[in-house]
DNA sequence: CTAACTGTTATATTATAAATATAACAAAAG
DNA sequence: CTTTTGTTATATTTATAATATAACAGTTAG
């Protein structure tokens, strides 16, 4: 798993960890119960520090997306990534909604801002392999 | 123009602001060389900072959705909103990337996450009638 | 049985961003 | 002339982000 960080980004660091791991898991790349580098060896790798990791994977962990345990390690969720509910659902709507609106200004069409969509998400789904986390 | 601030968000309040005015002028609310409260009026309208409503009005201003004179007041860019570029369009791409690769490890399928869009897309453009920007 | 490695906790410091509070300035409008 | 405008300046408070050490308690490997 290879996670790049932007200094320059507006996105604090923890948050482009979060984020890489969780498109690494969208896009198979990680698959359930696949470990992760201890806090430390990530750290390093990154060159940055240790509570920095931690605090992706703690919040990776209470979004379901991984299982920490004390002396096992961190590991992609093994029994599969809890499924979008009400309250993701709507989260997802008021995430959308300014971005949305500001394409609408811009003169971004419904078609071309759909196709942005469609691609992206058929980048991740792409592959078509199970992620490894089937409906069961 | 009414703005609606949540203390709880994890958004700031300047861009609460900021969003709820491109939602304004999105859904065709505010338009084209329409005047908006001054920083004093919409500070105290919403019981926060003369400097928090600044602060997001020259954002907005730097993004080419306001035009703001010294004595004069602002205004919703009376010569239209900047069309989208290619740097916005890059931004756009990336900043939907995140939010699109949780909705596939979330079992979000392609239909209804682009149901979600377009849904929200029309609820902005419905009415139809001209933002005031035509493309001259 | 050590020694190394695991996440965790604790404490502290630095830097930056967000928000507020006053105060004053300069130009335009009433 | 007074009010209103955005602007600038200074200061303070609070919260977040990131780093730096250090230690603890189990687990695993040699």
């Amino acid at each position: 798993m290879i996670v790049h960080i932007d200094l320059e980004s507006k996105n604090p660091i923890y948050t482009q960890v979060r984020n890489q791991i969780i498109e690494g898991i969208a896009v198979g790349k990680l698959r359930a119960g696949e470990r992760l580098p201890s806090v430390r060896a990530m750290a390093s790798d990154l060159g940055i520090n240790l509570h920095t990791v931690n605090k992706a994977y703690k919040q990776l962990e209470k979004e379901g997306f991984l299982n920490i345990h004390r002396q096992r390690g961190v590991v992609i969720a093994p029994e599969g990534i809890a499924k979008a509910d009400e309250a993701y659902r709507e989260a997802l709507w008021h995430e959308t909604r300014p971005i949305i609106a500001e394409a609408v200004c811009r003169g971004v069409s419904e078609a071309e801002f759909i196709e942005i969509i469609r691609t992206t998400y058929r980048s991740f789904k792409k592959g078509g392999e199970t992620n490894g986390f089937g409906d069961h």
